[in-house]
DNA sequence: TTTTATGTTCACTTTCCGTTCATAAAAAGA
DNA sequence: TCTTTTTATGAACGGAAAGTGAACATAAAA
């Protein structure tokens, strides 16, 4: 299996920790936090990260002194949160060392997207882990294509969000409340059982019997996604 | 083993200065500095780089007389650093002969993408050429040409550009966000909806379906240009 | 200046995705 | 077997997202 990768939050905002917490272990990170800069740095120092994603707006020490301060002696990925989208800020951000930013409020997956995008950059060797590969099935989350027996199969946002997530995790059983919280984010309120009916499109498309894997009901619980080992 | 790859920044801004050596250091390449124009020309003559970095905006000589002078004898790539709003200066920079540009503030990891694409253009022997051919559509950023079916398509620029970002990264997916801080530059603030608009006259102008490639939307996503593989 | 070309926005239309509901089917327990 | 509970399924509705045509502002060209 892959390494796993460990990312450092550097942030005093409990919601924003949260929340990348959240999106961050969707996508398999293993996730530290800390809510000041000087604790930020210590973590660093203590746990050797893959990439840091570091707020500029914290009181004591800030995140630009953070950031300097990694980078005297480390290239480790950065990616700094700005407040507002003051290009200066952007600017002063990359010419201390920073690999991209995030403007506040942002979009978690376009949070996720960066931290892809920059570890790739950073680590081409580790290959990207956006990828699932098995028999008849291949699903390419950066190009958002999905191949079955040969053939392209287009799967709308929730439905790729669910197979991927299912696929990334396989053989782990999911509660509808699990995959309402982790696709459709934690304050959606509606019936679980809308999770039903995407798994039957799903299903739909994919087939749902096959001899190497399969979208497999666990009655009173929830769903996984079965792979036979070898 | 390789050659080592001279840069030469001339760049009145010490701030911009220093991230373009930050950055292009850490790609290996060698860089010098010049922060004014006539100093970039004896420089220039000097250690002959193998590409010329150069803002536009300068006091005395502008970066307009120093491309125009570089190119009397000399074909050296340059790259034209050009301020916010300056849309027009584009064309004019190509018709003087340069080779690429950026709009400042930038993100130096795009600049460095720039950098290897113009090297490899200007010297093939390093690399492969980065000109877009496919069958039925060849692009020629550096005549801004597009040619469709053996047929010459006028593009203007934004389209242009659209569609070398995207016929340069085929099968990956942009979202409308990355697609305006790429091309339009990071501080844009506009409706993201004018992407679609011009991926509305791209499609027009080369028809949306094809045999071999087409211009694809991701929805919920974005865009990619999807290309055939074999 | 006038004319043309380009970029942006807006209003309107179309498409299609997400959700809910009603009902059927399946599984579990008696 | 019958009942209860849980899941599967099909259809329908509302609305979000993209497509589209046109208007407008501004820049370039004549």
């Amino acid at each position: 299996m892959n390494k796993q990768i460990k990312v450092l939050v550097i942030e005093d905002d409990p919601y924003i920790c949260e929340l990348i917490i959240l999106y961050a272990e969707k996508n398999g990170y293993i996730v530290s936090t800390a809510n000041d800069g000087m604790t930020g740095l210590e973590m660093f120092y203590d746990c050797s990260p893959d990439l840091v994603i570091l707020d500029i707006m914290m009181p004591e020490m800030d995140g630009w002194e953070v950031c300097k301060e990694i980078r005297r002696f480390d290239k480790t990925p950065i990616i700094m949160l700005t407040g507002k989208g003051e290009s200066y800020d952007k600017l002063k951000g990359f010419n201390l060392g920073a690999d991209d930013y995030m403007v506040k409020p942002f979009d978690p997956n376009e949070l996720m997207a960066r931290i892809n995008a920059v570890l790739r950059r950073a680590y081409p060797m580790l290959g990207t882990n956006e990828i699932i590969a098995l028999p008849e099935l291949k699903i390419n989350l950066q190009h958002y294509k999905v191949i079955y027996k040969k053939q392209e199969i287009v799967l709308p946002p929730k439905e790729m969000e669910l197979l991927y997530l299912l696929t990334s995790h396989s053989n782990q059983v999911f509660t509808r409340q699990q995959l309402l919280e982790k696709i459709w984010g934690l304050d959606y309120e509606g019936d679980p059982r809308t999770v039903d009916v995407h798994i039957k499109r799903i299903r739909d498309k994919l087939g749902n019997a096959n001899a190497y894997w399969r979208v497999k009901t666990i009655r009173g619980v929830g769903y996984k996604f079965e792979v036979d080992n070898q």
